[in-house]
DNA sequence: TACGTGACTTTGG
DNA sequence: CCCAAAGCCACGT
């Protein structure tokens, strides 16, 4: 397997619980600010110890094709609400560097 | 080796 | 605010 696979896995399973990141922003972390399709490329891969439900679009929007409504009711099982838009509020949820901290993703201030 | 396709992102109308 | 088009990278045929 190629790197660049191993590194987004490794990522995704960094990604902790009740929070959301977009293929994009893997991509960059890794180096491919143009490879979020190559990203979504390894998730399609779906390897089972990865909490793949959590990797979404830029947009906010839940990506997986056939399975996108399941990885939809998954994440919501972890705590994360969805918008009446069909999207995750990334401004709360996304991810911005890891490990992630209550830094602006607290759901308990202002 | 070349063409087509896609679990994406960003910009323009 | 919503819809459409272009750009990019890898894999499959």
């Amino acid at each position: 397997m190629n790197p660049f696979y191993e590194q987004v896995y490794a990522v995704v399973a960094q990604v902790p619980f009740a929070r959301v990141i977009s293929y994009g922003q893997i991509a960059r972390l890794l180096g491919r600010p143009r490879g979020a399709r190559q990203v979504g490329r390894a998730m399609r891969l779906c390897p089972d110890h990865l909490p793949w439900h959590r990797v979404i679009r830029a947009d906010g929007s839940v990506a997986g094709g056939q399975y996108a409504p399941l990885r939809r009711a998954m994440l919501e099982a972890e705590g994360v609400p969805f918008l009446p838009d069909g999207r995750v509020d990334l401004a709360r949820f996304g991810v911005r560097h890891l490990p992630p901290q209550s830094g602006g993703a607290r759901s308990s201030e202002k």
